[in-house]
RNA sequence: GCUGGCGUAGCUCAAUAGGCAGAGCACCUCACUUGUAAUGAGGAUGUUGGGGGUUCGAUUCCUCUCGCCAGCUCCA
């Protein structure tokens, strides 16, 4: 007899051979039909693993994130599976891991394409292995067995795996007639996968190389519940309401146009109006914290970028023109006119920090498969700064910038991740100088005691850098904000001051974003509010609306008493009935609508509705404009 | 850039096994003077993304190109 430790610390005796199913069982039947796999220990393994040792033994429950990620893991052994049923040896199995809300599976074929009218033909065959509710059964074989098997079975890409492997033995998986390579652990049998759809099917380099063969992508979810599937479709069909390209048309504030260019934006009079309300806030913001606006040429000498390292790191994404057969660089970056801005004089250790700010327009020849609504684009406008500062001072700039970063995304209500990027292999700089800019970043970040990740290595070459990443309503990542060390472009451009000993030296500069790029910041913002945006930053405050055609006149009036208090106001005097109007302002999410019929003549006030639905009590006009101003101070 | 899908009116979408391209909303006109999410009637709306080809005839088939969508790769 064996002694389990369950995890509440009874011990449990077992004769050698139990299985953590056989376990879950003895507990109850509830558990038992939950229980996808076992912790032996600190070894996750299928729970039907017989235990042959003393064991502290923690099942893992289909209610688990641990237990919903084998579920979904064995789906995609179940789709594939499926496949092979349907498609035989004209289709290779490749890799199939769990993703966030649900799987994929890669596979290989030269003669069949995977449409999405397969979907329901692969769901039903999925659906029928289930239900024949065969057993997963582990086996472990010498990896040179398992090659011979998967080269009889045509499987290239597992020999390939195997053989790259290097192990001595192999882990397979069988259900039925099909067999997978795979480490597991799985459920215990196809009858327990009731909920899955598939979704898409993409391509996708194998191992995620762009100079390997290109494999057919599908992608699926599941869940354990058909319910749960259910709320989860419709998550998405309302996390596509949201989509900012959508929005951004019904809100009439940017459109794309395929004669003017891929990823440039065109911004309607409305969006227009949000960009300047968002660029006049962060004027105002850098101002507060010691920034000095400046502004430089879009296009620059070809030498100039040759002198920045550019030319030689970045040229395949830039535009250049030539005139007076003289090359320049349209900037895709803003950095040079402020190196140039602080070589114009010479400085002193008293004028540092320099904290060089500019709304930078920027051009950037992104590949045409990148581009994406307002989120990734080729022309677009960065909240840059450069700061220049000496070594002693940057630990103190850059714990302001992340204060910065703090506060703007706190007034816009945004949660964000952060990462720091350390040393790659290739890299310039002393060990000193990276050693002196990554304690930097990580002692501001340690001191925000928000988490962090570390990505190791995946600096830039010319210095570390913390990247800050807002969510889109798909749940996709999207840099806004970075802080990068630049220990190159000081050295290229030969900066100097004169410090306190009457010597030269070197400044230090950090490169910095807020927002990033007011486009994405924008297209992330339109998705986060649903369009609703607040008061403060909508480009139309108050619509006046008209009962009928009699109130025009204090109609009129009313908006320019609005207007010349700097309320963003607009007037409905169409001839149209109330509810109307109120469907089209409600529509345009404007978030104040007053009604002016015959009562609010005569007495001289206005009825302001909220675009919740919420009526005010009438007040005066002026009384109104203390209210919009008084909310509108709430956010800023 | 790569793989796959897609492109019809301002928007959302029909249609044609290759044979006069259609609906709703929006737009315009008229009537109605309206009190909290759609008043009614009438009217106009297209190089079917663009070029080339096959065909008596192409929106439909082929080809190139531009753009969009999903994903991959990339993202100083």
């Amino acid at each position: 007899m064996l002694n389990v430790t369950l995890p509440d610390g009874t011990v449990k005796e077992v004769p050698v051979g139990t299985t953590p199913l056989d376990v879950a069982r003895s507990i109850g039947e509830g558990l038992a039909r939950q229980t996808v796999a076992a912790y032996f220990g600190d070894d996750l393994v299928d729970a039907s693993r017989p235990i042959e040792s003393d064991v502290h033994l923690r099942l893992v429950t289909l209610n688990t994130p641990e237990g919903l990620e084998i579920y979904r893991h064995s789906t995609a052994h179940l789709m594939a599976h499926a496949v092979k049923e349907l498609f035989g040896r004209e289709v290779q199995v490749t890799i199939g891991p769990a993703i966030e809300s649900g799987f994929y599976y890669d596979f290989y074929s030269d003669t069949h394409t995977f449409s999405p009218e397969e979907f329901d033909k692969i769901e039903q065959k999925m659906a029928e292995l289930a239900k024949e509710n065969l057993p997963i059964e582990r086996q472990v074989v010498k990896s040179a067995e398992a090659i011979k098997l998967f080269n009889e079975m045509g499987e290239d890409y597992k020999v390939e795996l195997i053989e790259d492997l290097g192990e001595e033995e192999v882990s397979l998986y069988r259900q039925g007639t099909f067999v997978d390579l795979c480490r597991g652990p799985h459920i215990p049998s196809t009858g327990m996968l009731k909920a899955f759809k598939l979704t898409s099917v993409a391509g996708a380099y194998w191992r995620g190389d762009e100079k390997n063969a290109m494999l057919q992508r599908i992608y699926a979810t599941a869940f354990t519940d058909k319910k749960e599937l259910k709320q989860h479709l419709h998550r998405l069909e309302e996390a596509k309401k949201r989509d900012h390209r959508k929005l951004g048309r019904e809100l009439d504030l940017f459109s794309f146009n395929d004669e003017a260019g891929a990823g440039l934006v065109i911004w309607h009079p409305k969006g227009a109006l949000l960009r300047t309300i968002i660029e006049d806030f962060e004027k105002r913001e850098h101002f507060k914290r010691g920034y000095d606006i400046v502004m430089g040429p879009q296009i620059l000498r070809t030498e100039l970028w040759k002198t920045s390292g550019h030319f030689d790191n970045y040229r395949e994404n830039m535009y250049f023109t030539e005139v007076d057969e003289q090359s320049y660089g349209i900037k895709p970056m803003n950095c040079l006119a402020h190196m140039l801005i602080f070589k114009s004089k010479k400085r002193s250790y008293r004028d540092l920090p320099q904290r060089y700010f500019e709304l930078g327009t920027v051009h950037r020849h992104e590949k045409s498969g990148v581009l994406h609504g307002l989120l990734r684009v080729r022309g677009f406008t960065q909240d840059d700064a450069h700061i220049l500062c000496t070594p002693e001072q940057l630990d103190g700039e850059i714990k302001k910038v992340l204060g910065f970063v703090r506060d703007v995304m706190g007034i816009f209500g945004f949660e964000y991740e952060l990462e720091i990027s350390t040393r790659p292999e290739k890299a310039i700089g002393s060990d000193e100088d990276w050693e002196r800019a990554t304690h930097a970043l990580k002692s501001a970040l340690d001191d925000t005691g928000l988490p962090y990740e570390v990505n190791e290595g995946d600096g830039a070459f010319y210095g570390p850098k913390i990247d800050i990443k807002l969510k889109d309503a798909l749940d996709r990542k999207w840099q806004c904000a970075t802080i990068q060390c630049d220990f190159t472009l000081p050295e290229r451009f030969d900066l100097s001051y004169i410090g306190s000993d009457g010597e030269k030296h070197r400044p230090v500069m950090v490169h910095r974003v807020i927002l990033g790029a007011i486009e994405r910041f924008i297209g992330v913002l339109i998705e986060h509010y649903a369009g609703n945006f607040p008061l403060w930053i909508a480009p139309v405050q108050v619509k006046v609306l008209n009962v009928t055609d009699s109130q025009a006149a204090y109609v009129e009036q009313v908006c320019e008493e609005l207007r010349s208090e700097g309320v963003r106001v607009q007037a409905d005097l169409r001839n149209e009935k109330l509810g109307f109007k109120i469907r089209e302002a409600q529509m345009e999410k404007v978030p104040y609508m007053l009604v002016i019929g015959d009562q609010e003549v005569a007495a001289g006030t206005v009825t302001a509705r909220h675009r919740s639905g919420e009526n005010l009590e009438p007040m005066k006009p002026a009384d109104f404009i203390r209210f919009i101003h008084e909310e509108c101070k709430l956010y800023h």
